[in-house]
DNA sequence: GAAGATGATTTAAT
DNA sequence: ATTAAATCATCTTC
């Protein structure tokens, strides 16, 4: 603005030789003091503008200079960015009226909840001890994993911090460089505070996608590192003994029906220090496994079968002497009892006719069909908790003692022996009962403690 | 290191 | 929601 008038100067004899008129009047500096003339005097000035394109570049440039340092530019400018705000700057504002950014606002979320984008210390760890405890795992050995964790969390934090700083450094020397250079401009032409105004909102929003995408791919890395860190396959580590034991106890003890119930689940995740969906992954895969080869568990079968068998002589000694004598239980007590005391050729004689009657049909005698036969060979109504549990699973483990010592060949072992067991011809365990109604129609939420402990 | 065992996940069916 | 079946990824054993 301060070289207006130098301009002026220096244009005069250049520019207006071919425009008397407009010469006239930005020399006089009164333009003529009635109307008419004013009108006159802006009707030229506009005719210029309008056609300074048809000039040469020089008498262009001389026009421009000009304009410039006519007396009436800023009111003209005024004008002009009036026009615009109302017309074009109206138009975009409406448009660009947005909402805060949901997706913004939830990356910024999630790298607070990790750690990332919060305060120095602590954020990680904390991140890191609840991820190990959504890991749910003993957590024996994962504290060298756990400082891998951290480490390479805050490796990522650092890397964010700095492009974070690096990209509000670019943001304000853009910002400020646009803005110089818009000031500059608007010398030359209309340009109100406010679109400058507007122009730095739409450079910070520019850049606020860009911003967004390093927070997109920090959060990225954060998922990656913490599905690595979490990926319980990646992971993966054998049940201690106890636990696969107690886990094989309840299976083979249940083997015509291996679904424990919600609360043995329960039960049993509880005795094992693993979790409910652990004990569900593991039955899953025992079951199918064994289906698929009952062979190759045989051996397993018979010692899990053995041991259960001879824990409930022991538990069940215990339970009669607790009994009455008198009680409506006694009678099938001591069937059962002469069950586990008769010898196994013996009782193989009385239930293969059972059991080759089931495996003639669909197989669907399970232990319980065999411990309702037991009860009408009794003659008694029986309700028994404990000990129907106790039958339940020792006729389980019977059958299986007895059809490993049956003198089958090994094909029909498999085809035959074990089907009875549950396992129906077509190829499933049972065929409809819900299996905690089948498995525990007389047992309690403590029945795990009694099938299986020892 | 290969082979088998094993816990977890995925997919489809119910 | 639970399960069977297939599959993956890791662990264990040899």
């Amino acid at each position: 603005m301060d070289d207006q008038p130098r301009l002026m100067h220096s244009s005069h004899g250049v520019g207006m030789a071919g425009h008397p008129g407009l010469a006239q009047h930005m020399q006089d500096g009164t333009g003529g003091a009635d109307g008419e003339g004013r009108k006159q005097d802006i009707g030229d000035i506009l005719q210029q503008i309008m056609t300074i394109t048809d000039q040469s570049l020089d008498e262009a440039q001389a026009r421009k200079h000009a304009l410039n340092c006519h007396r009436m530019k800023p009111a003209l400018f005024n004008v002009l960015c009036e026009i615009k705000e109302k017309t074009v700057l109206s138009i975009r504002g409406a448009q660009e009226e947005e909402p805060p950014d949901a997706q913004l606002m939830r990356l910024d979320n999630m790298l607070l909840a990790e750690g990332v984008s919060g305060p120095e210390k602590g954020g990680g760890s904390a991140a890191a001890a609840a991820a190990a405890a959504a890991a749910g795992g003993a957590g024996s050995d994962n504290s060298a994993e756990h400082s891998d964790y951290r480490a390479k969390l805050s490796q990522i934090r650092q890397i964010y911090h700095t492009e974070l700083e690096k990209y509000e450094q670019a943001c304000n020397e853009f910002t400020t460089h646009v803005m110089n250079l818009l000031r500059e401009q608007s010398r030359t032409r209309p340009i109100s505070p406010k679109e400058i105004e507007r122009m730095v909102s739409i450079i910070h929003r520019k850049f606020s996608s860009i911003q967004m995408q390093l927070k997109q791919s920090t959060c990225e890395a954060v998922m990656i590192l913490r599905s690595r860190f979490l990926d319980a396959r990646r992971k993966r580590r054998n049940f201690n003994k106890q636990a696969t034991e107690i886990l094989n106890e309840y299976f083979y003890s249940h083997l015509s029906n291996p679904y424990p119930s919600e609360e043995a689940k329960e039960e049993l995740a509880k005795k094992c220090s693993i979790t409910v969906s652990q004990v569900s992954n593991w039955f899953g895969n025992k079951r199918i496994r064994y289906k698929k080869n009952i062979g190759k568990f045989q051996e397993e079968a018979n010692m899990y079968a053995a041991r259960t068998a001879a824990n409930a002589t022991n538990v069940s000694t215990h339970g009669s002497q607790a009994n009455s004598p008198s009680t409506p239980n006694s009678a099938v007590l001591l069937l059962h009892d002469c069950f586990l005391s008769l010898s196994i050729p013996v009782f193989l004689s009385l239930s293969r006719p059972l059991f080759l009657l089931g495996s003639a049909g669909s197989f669907n005698m399970n232990s319980g069909d065999l411990f309702m036969s037991v009860q009408s060979l009794n003659g008694d109504s029986y309700q028994g908790a404990q000990v129907g549990a106790n039958v339940q699973s020792q006729v389980d483990t019977l059958r299986h003692v007895i059809s490993q010592t049956g003198g089958y060949s090994e094909s029909l072992a498999a085809s035959q022996i074990y089907s009875p067991q549950g396992i129906n011809a077509n190829g499933g365990w049972q065929d409809a009962p819900t299996p905690s109604s089948v498995t525990s129609p007389t047992e309690g939420p403590g029945s795990v403690h009694s099938d299986t402990s020892n």
